[in-house]
DNA sequence: TTGACAATTGAACAGTGTTCAGTATATTTG
DNA sequence: CAAATATACTGAACACTGTTCAATTGTCAA
């Protein structure tokens, strides 16, 4: 009886957790088509053919959907970046983490924009995980830089200024992407560009 | 009679134009508190004491007043931005250069933000003529990295990736201090880190 | 003063995020 | 099984948004 009430639970509790993926999947459709502000909570509800009001059965409101977006994009983001920690040479490591940073970027412009443009308000709980998920994909860049630092790649030893240069650059290349302020060169250099300042990067870091 | 017409036509102009000022500086004051987003047309009708209706008499709709913002900041940044131009020495000037565009972001954010960061639709004439004067001030960005790379200041002689590269360090900097992307650094410290960087990369370029 | 023209208004329209009384369905209890 | 309860969901309503436009006010020439 007890046993049955619990299965019960579960089950309800599963449906609960589809129905926020089934909210949150038609949100992220949507906002990559027409932007956080393009897209009503009418228009999602539309799309998964449920009431407007039911969306707010699941999240506060408009905002904790962008903000649970942000949080899957994070971790999204992590993947993609720490699936470098097994390289041992931290230059490498370093070289690749750059790269796949810039990957990301471009691979999901939406996800980028989230994270690092986006202006939001920053409170919420599920903003908070976010944060930590960022924190932690950051320190693990800065270790890296660490560690070249430790090993004399490079001249300098400011490790802080720079990995916050190298990152500078990265996010300047992927936001003039995310937000068309390349129309200056034509589309199709466009990538040939980034992948030849990634590499004068590399190489100007080099000699740092 | 005629020269009478023509003096209360001038004065006319002159109060239009005024008007248009108005509400310019009403609404730049306003998206600079809180964004384009969170201001209402009927926000700056009040702040202005007019009727919502009003505006439509002087712009076309909301996003005009934005693009007619957008052009006064590309105005701004130019003037900021050429003033290096009697500088004779190309790398100094482009340090020079350099060193006001990052100082043009801090000092203006709500600028930078217009011209580089937020997503707006591109059509509209007035945003042409911003484009125009954004196009001129990258030509002459783009001018002195070459005058560099004539006097053989780089080793390397890829002049489009070396103003390119620039440029991203500079906007990755400027944008992450404008969309508060520097949250893991103590508030005190940012404006130091990013003065190190700057020089961090001076002495890179150098060495380029 | 009158007629014409320009400037201004504010109500109206369709949309927005959000709330909540009511309804329908599902589950538990007697 | 039937009744009572708990849950899920609805859609009308509220105060807002950008935008339009008939009606009103004010200004100036004849």
């Amino acid at each position: 009886m007890i046993r049955l009430k619990m299965g019960i639970t579960q089950r309800k509790e599963r449906e609960k957790e589809e129905m926020r993926q089934l909210i949150l999947d038609a949100a992220l459709r949507l906002f990559r088509e027409r932007g956080y502000d393009g897209v009503s909570l009418r228009n999602i509800a539309e799309a998964i053919e449920y009431s407007p009001g039911t969306i707010y059965l699941y999240y506060r409101d408009k905002s904790e959907i962008f903000f649970a977006l942000q949080f899957e994009a994070a971790a999204v983001k992590r993947d993609h970046l720490l699936s470098v920690a097994n390289i041992k040479d931290p230059w490498e490591r370093l070289v690749e983490f750059g790269r796949r940073y810039i990957d990301f970027g471009m691979r999901h412009p939406d996800l980028y924009d989230l994270l690092f443009i986006t202006r939001a308000p920053m409170e919420s709980v599920e903003n908070q995980e976010c944060w930590q998920l960022g924190l932690a994909t950051h320190s693990f860049f800065v270790d890296t830089v660490q560690a070249c630092v430790d090993q004399r790649y490079f001249k300098s030893t400011d490790t802080e200024t720079i990995a916050y240069t190298l990152w500078c650059h990265a996010h300047g290349l992927v936001s003039l992407f995310v937000r068309e302020r390349m129309r200056m060169y034509p589309e199709e250099k466009r990538i040939e560009l980034a992948q030849k300042s990634f590499a004068l990067v590399v190489k100007m870091a080099e000699t740092l």
